[in-house]
DNA sequence: CTGCTCCCCTTGACATTCGATGTATAGAGG
DNA sequence: CCTCTATACATCGAATGTCAAGGGGAGCAG
């Protein structure tokens, strides 16, 4: 059982795409499944965020795609980073760092306010 | 001048104010100015977000208010954790604990989709 | 030819953050 | 006194992004 998923918070879903498309073309059910696997379902994608995430990413020119046929035989689209996302990449991910940095500071800080 | 604010992400204001107010009460004002200092201006709370929240959680009873005198002899709204926010405060910390684990897994990963 | 998995997609509801804006009072400085 | 600044409360609309719930088509195994 212990089927317990995160939510993701909102921001963080085009990091973890683009990291996953670092690794060189992919389409978007691979991806998702990936991530639930790397994460052993902690996180999970739903279709619903997963496509519209796509289609912004693409819009804001950070990935590039074509159809291909999958390892399975089947039609898919095919995604790549660009190099303006990989830039992007490099800079969520600074971006994320930094902010679970500030956050840890807080959390862990024994200091009251006033 | 470096003066670059994260955007917070959305679901981590409400931890963060939880936290503070952990030690003990006090308001909204100084809770922000708190976590600023705290966090050297990297997280900044404004005033549209920070209002909202300190009502939602008292609408979710995590918190409560009473009206006192500030440092500065002004009147503010003192806010204090209750037992039920303090169950809120450690669940929202493991969850976040959780969150940035998963994250660490995908973005340190060196497996590729597919 | 049925059912299953893969793979694409859209829509509407929802929650939250942010920038702008508005009020009022205490204390400092002229 | 009078004004200015910092403190302290609040609300509003716009923007963003996630999710649940839908829909469709095509390969493959039985």
């Amino acid at each position: 059982m212990a089927k317990s998923t995160l939510d993701l918070l909102q921001g963080t879903l085009d990091l973890l795409m683009l990291k996953a498309l670092s690794w060189g073309p992919a389409h978007g059910y691979s991806v998702a499944r990936w991530i639930e696997r790397l994460t052993a379902d902690a996180l999970t994608i739903g279709e619903g965020s997963l496509y519209p995430a796509l289609h912004r990413l693409e819009e804001r020119e950070w990935i590039e795609s074509e159809w291909r046929i999958s390892e399975n035989n089947r039609k898919a689209k095919f995604y790549h980073l660009t190099s303006k996302g990989r830039a992007q990449l490099k800079a969520e991910t600074a971006n994320w760092t930094s902010f679970v940095e500030a956050m840890s500071k807080v959390l862990r800080s024994n200091e009251q306010p006033g």
